[in-house]
DNA sequence: TCATCGTATTGGTCTGACCAGAACAAAAAA
DNA sequence: TTTTTTGTTCTGGTCAGACCAATACGATGA
């Protein structure tokens, strides 16, 4: 059986294609569940690994479930693909942090927008608890760096978008290294405790207030102050209270 | 045989997760060849169908380079490989669009500040390029709408910001469809005309004066009316001139 | 020195096999 | 009849070993 009666494609090519081709003209719906990995094999003339390739592949984009033992499902799409893709992607240049972090920033901003509009008791009460907790574990490093990151987190998660939520989410990982070593910066500037405490209070007031505006401008100026703080530490310089935005 | 000696992840994933760690840590940069694909498998114990597996999968993110015969690379992310499940979400999950377009909106408005500090002569150039296109373009909904396209991409160029661009071409590419189909609004409503270069200009005035507020403002003003005129052609009405953002 | 040739290496693919759990239907028990 | 039990079958998950084709590179010959 050469059968190369088949033309272009190769191999895997050709599996995949096969596959879009149906999922995009809308004869493999979500919910779908496809043909059986050997059958597809004896079907586009390929061997099974090939195929198990492909579907890889597709599990990769969030496009299709594979259950072991149960079969492969269509699935909706789910943009929470895209975290291995940014942790990986992001991982790759050099000065991502500032990069990444600017990113973050919009992400936020525009989270926090909808937060207004859009948030619910739930997320009120999520900022909430993560304010709380933020003032607890004030001294703590560990404790007090994932307090802050649940703040911002349900900053984002008020906004009800799962892009924001994803794209966030990926940033984060990214984020968290750099977010523990600035974290003992804590340890440093004592009027940067009053800081992490008060300004958190700022925007989760803002957000209650439904003040887009303020909220935003509130949280820019949030980041600003917690970059002033880094500079300075990067300097090396003692504390002097309280930074100024410029 | 046995052979779990360790009995973390398997197969796959196992492969996976040793390839993203040394990822991750920079252990495997841009440009470097990884191990081959058999070795791997002696290495992990595993099979060379599940390197292959994992290998492709990489792949998927654009992470990697198979390159035939020669081996595998680490290439600089690229995101082009998010077209397919670009193109395969959207197929199956047109309500996403608003979605990814509120995360378009968060790294504009990021990008946009940005660019009002660090935008360059060239910069500069290439938005008064893409403004005179739009303008002159005005009619033709295929080029009207790469204009646009070139215009905001600009911006994010401008924002000298490796990640914002990255998420901005991905969502843009999602966008892209939706786009060219409002961009047929442009026929419908005679003041959209006058919109589209008019409220450009302004974005493009804000960030000549180098002036962050006043461009993210607009900039955010701009979507706000464009997204007016797509909610008034989905219900039909006529032109009744320029929409206010409320 | 330069051109040619081989061989080891690499990705690309195939075949056929085994495992373990899920599904489902037939058979046995209540 | 209803319930339980028991298989057989199907599925994904994995493995082993093999062949192909083209490349890289050193050895060989001109």
């Amino acid at each position: 059986m050469d059968a190369h009666a088949a033309e272009d494609p190769k191999g895997f090519e050709k599996v995949f294609a096969f596959l879009r081709e149906q999922l995009l003209d809308g004869t493999l719906k979500p919910g779908d569940r496809l043909i059986a990995e050997r059958e597809l094999a004896v079907q586009l003339g390929v061997s099974r690994p090939i195929v198990r390739e492909a579907l890889r592949a597709l599990h990769m984009l969030g496009i299709v479930e594979i259950r072991d033992r149960i079969g492969t499902i269509v699935k909706r799409p789910d943009i929470s693909m895209l975290k291995d893709f940014f942790a990986l992607a992001l991982a790759q240049q050099a000065d991502l942090i500032d990069d990444v972090m600017e990113a973050r920033i919009a992400i936020e901003c525009q989270a926090i927008r909808l937060a207004c509009e859009r948030a619910m008791i739930a997320d009120f009460e999520r900022l909430q608890r993560a304010l709380v907790r933020i003032g607890a574990t004030i001294d703590e490093a560990e404790a007090g760096s994932l307090a802050d990151y649940d703040f911002h987190r349900a900053i984002v998660l008020a906004s009800r978008s799962q892009t924001l939520a994803v794209l966030h989410d990926s940033m984060s990982t990214l984020l968290a290294r750099s977010h523990r070593s600035r974290r003992e910066l804590v340890q440093m500037f004592g009027s940067m405790k009053t800081y992490l405490i008060e300004d958190h209070r700022r925007v989760f007031d803002a957000i209650v207030a439904r003040d887009p505006d303020r909220a935003e401008v509130t949280l820019r100026r949030h980041f600003a102050i917690g970059d002033e703080y880094r500079r300075r530490a990067a300097l090396g310089d003692g504390d002097r209270g309280e930074p100024t935005t410029g």
